[in-house]
DNA sequence: ACAAGTACTTACCCTAAAGTATGTATCATG
DNA sequence: CATGATACATACTTTAGGGTAAGTACTTGT
């Protein structure tokens, strides 16, 4: 899953954002391109793999089990896999994924009213 | 200011996620590793250069003005220079970045939450 | 027997973001 | 006359994330 190297600044200053900020920890969990777009589809109800794939024609395979493999590990979202074939996997948010929602939305809160032009450019 | 590679798909991925989610576009604003922290200096009030210099040791000059001027260009910063030398140069957080403290505070709630545990893991 | 659907995996490439190192202009002070 | 403090700028390198393309295993339908 992408290997890291371990002795470079970069890593050692992301330790010290994900120590020093809380902020920080929040955004190496939900961020990149996809990932957003994954839990908030995931928020309407569960879905299986193929479902999201359909769901987000612009993602890659690829992208998509990577961030899902990634939310999984953060226990961000919950993977089931009924021992069938074909295979039935569901995806469906855990209760720390739930419990970024009102982060979401306070984002998206943000993100409309800039966009409305509320905050005056002073 | 770092220039950009017009025609690639990251960047048409980019943009797709900007307009379709608005998550991304406060991320695209706050992410980074030092904008967070940044923010949150200037947030317990206004800050000269050197003041956020020595706040963050870790940081190098370069980020911390590439990342000033990027949050001023997004209107979450505002800098007034007094023009006298040497240099005399604040900085402090625009309406619009005021704006965004209820979306840090709501983020580093839930991290704390989830520090503690308080969600189980299912 | 071959295509289609399920849910992935893997090898390789490209780029934006981050980091390193050094330089600039102006003035005050020892 | 050279050092320190102010607030930057700029060339050059590295790396982590994202993207492309192709393959896997197993079954059902035609």
């Amino acid at each position: 899953m992408t290997a890291i190297k371990e002795s470079s600044t970069i890593q050692e200053n992301k330790q010290y954002a994900l120590d020093k900020c809380p902020v920080t920890y929040v955004m190496e969990k939900i961020g990149g391109y996809w990932k957003p777009i994954i839990i908030y589809h995931l928020s309407t109800g569960n879905k299986r793999y193929s479902e999201l794939k359909r769901a987000i024609p612009a993602i890659t395979e690829k992208m998509l089990i990577q961030h899902l493999k990634q939310l999984e590990a953060d226990n961000l979202v919950i993977r089931e896999a009924k021992p069938i074939v074909p295979p039935f996997v569901t995806y469906s948010l855990s209760d720390a994924g739930n419990g970024l929602l009102p982060v979401i939305e306070a984002m998206a809160a943000w993100t409309f009213k800039e966009k409305d032009g509320i905050f005056k450019t002073k």
